[in-house]
RNA sequence: GGGGUGGUAGCUCAGAUGGUAGAGCGUCGCCUUGGCAUGGCGGAGGCCCCGGGUUCAAAUCCCGGCCAUUCCA
């Protein structure tokens, strides 16, 4: 690799308890990383001067900015706003991923210095309890984009960089340690250096030269990248040696959150801890309770009162580290859901709660937000001025967790009562599982209810791996993609976007789909469906039904007993459907006004999360926190036909990526991540700026009208907005007021009056039901006295046996008057003449034996129907009618035999 | 994107295995008290989320939709 390193009088060893090669200035065993070296700083700073994260952070960008580097603004932690395949982003390279990286677009400055907030939640168990872990932490990366016409800088260069800047920060360079390594990851790969000091690692850096294929083989990339990650919350611990990261990095926030808990932080305790953490990789429960016993050991004190101890400083971390990941998320626009990035959010939002509740904590999350948020804001300009939002949120989420807790103590309780119903002395593992599954009841709070009411529940150490096996894995399907040997088609709809027919060349054929030199058939792409329309070929009239895009190919598909009607290299004209492709530019504009609108109305908040173009109706997706209301949906819809009444101009361009981004921010990407290094910008002027391929409309008048049809929850924390455009959202409006005219026309009223005759119709039909349910009981309760006489006893039990004219309800409600405990009969027959037959016992009755389900049971079956109920009352029916009396003759039969 | 759970009175919720829609709180009326806290009695209040299906019979079972909630990626 590098020979900077023996310039500068590096030697390399090999470690004698890794066997890892390093280098270092002086003779030495061991490579410097733990578990090889423990801990050696805690108490005992590397550095004369302590450097708290901010401090170090600028001392870090001034240092390579000094050494020819650029510096640039972090990006925001949602990788989502300019690539799809990650959520969140962990670590500064990802900024350049994919599109700088794969040298399809310029780097923003070469070389260039970052100090980006990244977040990993893999470790999320840890936070708290090692002293390092973290969910957020500041990556410091100097980045050099080399290609075969500018080599920047490589090896040699950064590591002189490296040593240099760790020498100028006052760390003697005789304790540095590089220890040689190969790095891999998102593709690609190279060889690496990983930089230790007194048994901490505090950056690495990695030379990106290969990729790896997909059998495993590098292949050398012409684009080489210096990708360097410093720890920067550990130069900051390294600096101060405070007993944990945490203190180093965010002790201000840590100090007010002591006040006011009133916990003590036991310092020996947590230097120890974190001394023997750093020698261990923490991953099971068994890994945490050997980190505990250890630690234990070493102050000579039982692990129980190590627990004791440690567990309310540990939650006091974790609080402190989850609101500050939790506001960098907020602020850059993670919304909490129950899907995607929006998940993680609510994750670490709900964790904190949850180690706030540990601590009993009276405060509410927003009040340590507040702290938080106070304490990055000095640094981060942008978390200020999205607090409120920051807040809005988090009160609200802090609401719904509380109404779900509760309904989850509900359902454990329930379920408790259940188990000692069956006299079950303890939960089922499937149970426990349900609960986490589909209520999002941890465990532990299982554990801590059914304690409550004297109920054992045994929770396994390896639970949340249990209920991960309950997910069956999602196999992902390998598309093979198609590739077609054809010159890119000439898309004439960008430079002429009112063009109808065309003249084009055959180029050849794949399947039923015909290829041209260029063409004004849009293909289907970024939610806005293709043209359709003709091809003329010597006269014939060719209907194109579809076409597609395949790299930069468009297919035009037409009917396959069509295409022996073209020849290769033949001049053809094409023709599309001119209405339906305005119909198509009118609702993609007018997506975009809606999206604007909603940025005004609802907050910057708002975020294109998906969206679908049609001719009658098209639908966007808005990420926003809560449902949106009618009131602000009525506002929306206004604003946005207020732009397409000032008909506004759109300004449409090809631009550099880099630099449209530099221009106009990641809110380009909007609409979705678009590929290439040349993207299309649409500019609404002083309205919206979006990157979108798609057809639009040269004005916003010509739109004409957007009718916001209704909106739905799509998932948790998005928003669909049902909307038609031009003559569509006319047909809309008609369509509704069909509906209006249709029914007040029964009611023969106004429409304006429609709502409040409706209201008197339903409350009036409420008001008869009931009047008829009551004067039902009265003509039961008077046919009753019709039939007292007509009782035979059969041994002790006095029966009555009628035919009569009632209902089901009555013949039920007579039936039961008539063997109650102050009726004058034991069991009860009726049946009347639509086939139904109802029959009822006394509680004597019942005590004798008699059965009156299955005696009507064996009545209905004789009706040619079947029947049923409980002991004391059951009714049947049947088709056969006229069998009626038969049927109640057999009853009283049975009821004599059963006797 | 894939699953899970839930939707019953104004509110909080009961309603195993289909068979008479319930409780507590709230509300209204009456009674108890000098008045209050309270206590006693009685009443009103339900498209059992919506739409199909199975069945003699559906709050309950099946399918579809809406809403809420949750786990996983």
């Amino acid at each position: 690799m590098s020979h900077q390193l023996e310039e500068l009088g590096y030697k390399k060893s090999k470690c004698v308890a890794c066997g890892n090669e390093f280098w270092s200035l002086t003779d030495r065993n061991t490579c410097g990383d733990a578990p090889c070296d423990k801990y050696e700083f805690i108490g005992n700073p590397a550095t004369k001067k302590k450097y708290d994260l901010y401090k170090i952070q600028k001392t870090f960008t001034d240092f390579f900015k000094d050494n020819g580097h650029t510096p640039i603004d972090r990006y925001p932690v949602l990788a989502k706003r300019w690539r799809d395949d990650v959520f969140l982003v962990g670590a500064s390279i990802y900024n350049f991923q994919p599109w700088v990286s794969s040298g399809m677009v310029e780097p923003p400055a070469n070389p260039l210095v970052v100090a980006q907030p990244s977040i990993r939640l893999n470790d999320v168990d840890n936070v708290g309890r090692t002293g390092r872990h973290m969910t957020c932490f500041t990556m410091g990366g100097h980045h050099a984009f080399n290609t075969p016409d500018n080599q920047v800088y490589w090896e040699d260069e950064t590591v002189k960089y490296c040593h240099d800047f760790i020498k100028s920060i006052g760390i003697d360079p005789g304790e540095i340690t590089y220890i040689e390594s190969w790095w891999q990851g998102g593709g690609n790969a190279g060889p690496c250096y990983e930089i230790c000091v007194r048994g901490v690692e505090l950056a690495t850096l990695v030379f990106i030269q290969y990729r790896i294929l997909p059998g495993g083989q590098k292949e050398k990339i012409p684009l080489t990248i210096v990708d360097t990650g410093y720890g920067l919350e550990r130069f900051a611990w390294i600096s101060q040696g405070t007993p944990t990261a945490y203190d180093a990095s965010f002790g201000p926030v840590i100090g007010q959150l002591k006040d006011i808990t009133g916990i003590d932080v036991d310092e020996e305790i947590l230097a120890e801890n974190a001394k023997v953490a750093g020698m261990m990789d923490i991953e099971t429960f068994a890994d945490l309770r050997s980190l505990r016993k250890q630690v234990a050991d070493r102050l000579g004190i039982s692990v129980e009162s190590l627990e004791k101890s440690a567990e309310p400083m540990e939650a006091l971390y974790v609080i402190a580290d989850h609101t500050r990941c939790l506001a960098f998320m907020l602020a850059d626009g993670v919304i909490p859901s129950n899907v995607k990035e929006g998940y993680l959010a609510r994750l670490v939002l709900r964790r904190s709660i949850r180690f706030m509740k540990d601590l009993q904590m009276k405060e509410s999350l927003s009040d340590v937000m507040d702290i938080q948020a106070d304490f990055l804001a000095s640094h981060y300009p942008e978390i200020r001025k999205h607090q409120e939002h920051i807040m809005n949120i988090i009160n609200l989420e802090e609401k719904r967790y509380a109404k779900t807790v509760s309904k989850g103590r509900n359902m454990v309780k329930k379920s408790i009562k259940h188990l000692k119903k069956e006299n079950k002395d303890e939960m089922p593992l499937d149970m426990l599982i349900k609960l986490y599954d589909s209520q999002g009841i941890p465990p532990e709070t299982i554990k801590e209810i059914s304690e409550d009411m004297d109920f054992p529940v045994n929770v396994p150490d390896n639970f949340y791996t249990l209920v991960a096996n309950e997910h069956e894995e999602e196999e992902v399907e390998e598309i093979v993609p198609l590739e077609l040997d054809y010159h890119k088609t000439e898309l004439m709809f960008y430079d002429d976007p009112e063009a109808v027919e065309f003249k084009a060349k055959v180029l050849g054929f794949h399947e039923n789909n015909v290829i041209l030199d260029q063409t004004v058939f849009y293909p289907e792409g970024g939610g806005q469906p293709s043209d359709v329309g003709f091809l003329t070929v010597d006269g014939h009239d060719v209907r194109v039904k579809h076409a597609d895009k395949v790299d930069n190919v468009v297919l035009h598909r037409i009917d396959e007993e069509e295409i022996s009607k073209f020849t290769v290299g033949q001049e053809i004209s094409g023709k599309i459907d001119w209405n339906r492709r305005i119909a198509l530019a009118r609702n993609h504009t007018a997506t975009h006004l809606i999206v604007a609108a909603a940025r005004k109305i609802l907050g910057d908040h708002i975020w294109q999360a998906g969206a679908q173009k049609g001719v009658k109706r098209s639908r966007i997706d808005l990420a926003h926190y809560k449902r949106i209301g009618l009131e602000e949906i009525n506002q929306i819809e206004t604003l946005a036909n207020q732009y397409v009444m000032q008909d506004v101009q759109l300004n449409i361009n090809w631009m550099n990526r880099t630099e449209a981004e530099k221009k106009y921010g990641f809110i380009l990407y909007q609409g979705g991540v678009v590929p290439g290094s040349s993207i299309r910008v649409i500019e609404i002027p002083e309205v919206d700026v979006q990157a979108c391929a798609g057809t639009h409309v040269t004005k916003t008048g010509n739109i004409g009208l957007i009718k916001i049809n209704k909106t739905e929850r799509v998932q948790d924390g998005v928003e669909r907005v049902d909307f038609s455009a031009g003559e569509a959202a006319v047909e809309s409006m008609q369509i509704n007021d069909a509906y209006l005219r249709e029914s007040a026309a029964i009611f023969k009223v106004n429409a304006d009056q429609l709502p409040k005759t409706c209201e008197r119709f339903f409350t009036e039909w409420k008001a008869f039901k009931n009047e008829i349910s009551r004067l039902k009981d009265q003509m039961a309760a008077l046919k009753v006295e019709g039939l007292a006489g007509k009782s035979e006893t059969i041994g002790d039990l006095k029966v009555l046996k009628d035919l009569i004219e009632a209902d089901m309800g009555e013949m039920q409600k007579m039936a039961l008057d008539l063997t109650d405990d102050d009726g004058e009969f034991d069991i009860v027959l009726l049946g009347n003449l639509e086939g139904k037959i109802v029959g009822s016992s006394s509680k004597e009755a019942l005590a004798a034996g008699v059965k009156i389900n299955e005696i009507i049971k064996q009545s209905a079956a004789i009706l040619g129907g079947g029947g049923g109920g409980r002991p004391n009352l059951a009714q049947g029916a049947g088709p056969n009618m006229d069998k009626m009396a038969e049927a109640l003759d057999a009853a009283l039969e049975n009821l004599k035999n059963s006797l």
